[in-house]
DNA sequence: CTGAAAGCGCTTACAG
DNA sequence: CTGAAAGCGCTTACAG
């Protein structure tokens, strides 16, 4: 490893190869033609730049040119498939559209959101997407004093544009399916259960409106300690539901898979392994399907997000509009 | 959205603050005790900084530091826990560090990766480690030429240092208990089939060796028809095991939880619901302990290994030593 | 305690 | 078809 040496610059490149920096520099960066550099230059830079090994200096490039092309994203967790998906859909999708994307994890911790926002902005992003934020309009104030543009994603705030799942109408209709399926297994109709998330938190405030609405819809009248939501954690999840051993037919309505983890544990250890519940889960986990008494969970659209928010990035004024995504189900049987 | 406005600069707030552009910078970034600034001036510049929504350009820093301070990552997919974790917990242990992440994800796309690579090292990473990488020895010679450190992580290559699950081990230790409890649950002895994965990938092979070493040491032969590997793909396995309607005692060793999805799939299509399969996996997902059959789960100890790769960063010289770190097995009963 | 000056590696009008 | 020159926003010896 040569540690101290320097890397090949467009004036290494222009000395070798008798020409000037300038030339080299356009036939690097592609504007070549346009300034009508002869093809016989620009092999022979091409063909030199290639076995120097050399690379643009990007942080030079972007210093000297008008426009970043860089778009930001902030991501809380990689810890489940939604999450993951985004951002590995984000970045293919960036760089389809001729975007260098970058993406940061900030682990759920509010400060570390605000700070990874802060390093995405002094990187030169054009656009900063703040994906499942606890406080995006913080990071869209700072965003707005910098002359950045912001988008919030998944989790909705009220100073820059949203694209969110349509929470209401997925639950609505998970808590539809529930129902069903419990009558025709179970031959049991009664209120279910609310799993998991915070009520603090939009998301989960939306999905219990629907939740409701749709028991309402059919005379079921809820009762307050049914709605078991204290935090996403699997252990939560678990602990919320430890004493509770149904002596008959019940339905859970599980918000999220991480939750979820933590019902299918609770009912695994029960004397007759659950066999009498039946349960669905608002979020998307491939092994979910196999998991005993799960009859559905809703799949947020992540393309279909992802494709509103692009369409917005340089859209000029951003007003704070909430844009809803209607969410697949996925029924199991 | 103010579109083009100029962001502030070192130089807008000297000529505010009334001070020279030196200072301001010195105060920004930290030097400023040992420039003997007065403390004064430094809380002047501090608070004017951040009215304005100062962030300093990271572009032009960087360009006249000597260190990035940037580390670089390349990932293949987030599609599962596994690659998931490895780009949070590399982030998280990068920033302890005082050092910079960027992570990027290549999609399993050979040129992806090579691009993804490039890319990193024209950002003036000073290292940039190759995880799941499908070509890592190109990505080496590419960041030799260049000067720039290169570590493999996951997948090995020969031509820089490289750190990796023993796959050896964690694969035997798997089959025996696949084959224990085949034997205390089923009565059955008898071979178990491989599926998933892929003979050229390194990890692959070595998992089959340990899955046969452990068979070959209770005297069990392994015919050739029982090794599938194909591809890591869901479907795949799935399509490699429809034909097979188990009529009695089974065991499967799984490789990936890729792989896991179209195994269980399959499973829960067969008459009985595969009740007399056993199987075990080598990857972690947290919904596996609760699948039908699940006797196991390899855990590969990412934290670990990202110990070691921080160790080998700026270690000097870096031979293309090969770094086995053990897995953990979960066992499910 | 502080400032003037050089320069990091590029890009881009501008002038041939 | 090509080059000289300015300048992007910083940092860092160097000289007070």
């Amino acid at each position: 490893m040569k540690k101290e040496m320097k890397r090949t610059t467009i004036y290494d490149l222009a000395t070798r190869i008798g020409a000037s920096p300038s030339s080299v520099s356009a036939v690097l960066n592609g504007t070549w033609k346009k300034r009508r550099i002869s093809a016989k230059l620009a092999e022979r830079v091409l063909k030199l730049a290639e076995e120097e090994g050399y690379t643009v200096n990007t942080q030079a490039s972007l210093l000297r040119r008008e426009r970043s092309n860089i778009i930001g994203m902030i991501v809380p967790k990689y810890d489940n498939r939604y999450f993951g998906d985004i951002a590995e859909k984000f970045e293919s999708m960036a760089r389809l559209r001729g975007l260098v994307p970058i993406v940061t994890c900030t682990q759920r911790n509010p400060d570390l959101e605000f700070d990874g926002a802060k390093e995405l902005v002094s990187y030169q992003v054009e656009c900063l997407i703040s994906t499942g934020a606890t406080d995006p309009d913080r990071i869209s104030d700072f965003c707005q004093a910098v002359g950045v543009q912001s988008i919030n994603m998944d989790l909705p705030g009220s100073k820059a544009a949203s694209v969110i799942s349509d929470n209401f109408t997925g639950a609505f209709e998970l808590t539809e399916l529930i129902l069903s399926r419990c009558e025709k297994e179970l031959g049991w109709v009664g209120p279910l259960r609310f799993v998991g998330g915070r009520l603090s938190d939009h998301n989960t405030a939306a999905r219990l409106d629907g939740f409701l609405a749709a028991q309402r819809e059919r005379g079921i009248e809820v009762p307050e300690e049914y709605i078991l939501v204290e935090g996403y954690s699997a252990k939560k999840a678990e602990q919320l539901l430890a004493g509770f051993e149904p002596n008959g037919p019940t339905g859970l309505f599980v918000n999220s898979t991480i939750s979820l983890e933590g019902v299918v544990s609770w009912q695994s250890g029960l004397p007759d392994g659950g066999k009498m519940i039946r349960y669905g889960c608002f979020d998307w986990d491939p092994f979910g399907s196999f998991l005993p008494g799960n009859v559905g969970m809703v799949e947020q659209d992540v393309e279909t997000m992802l494709d509103n928010v692009f369409d917005l990035i340089g859209s000029g004024e951003s007003t704070a509009e909430l844009i809803k995504i209607p969410c697949k189900m996925r029924v199991f049987d």
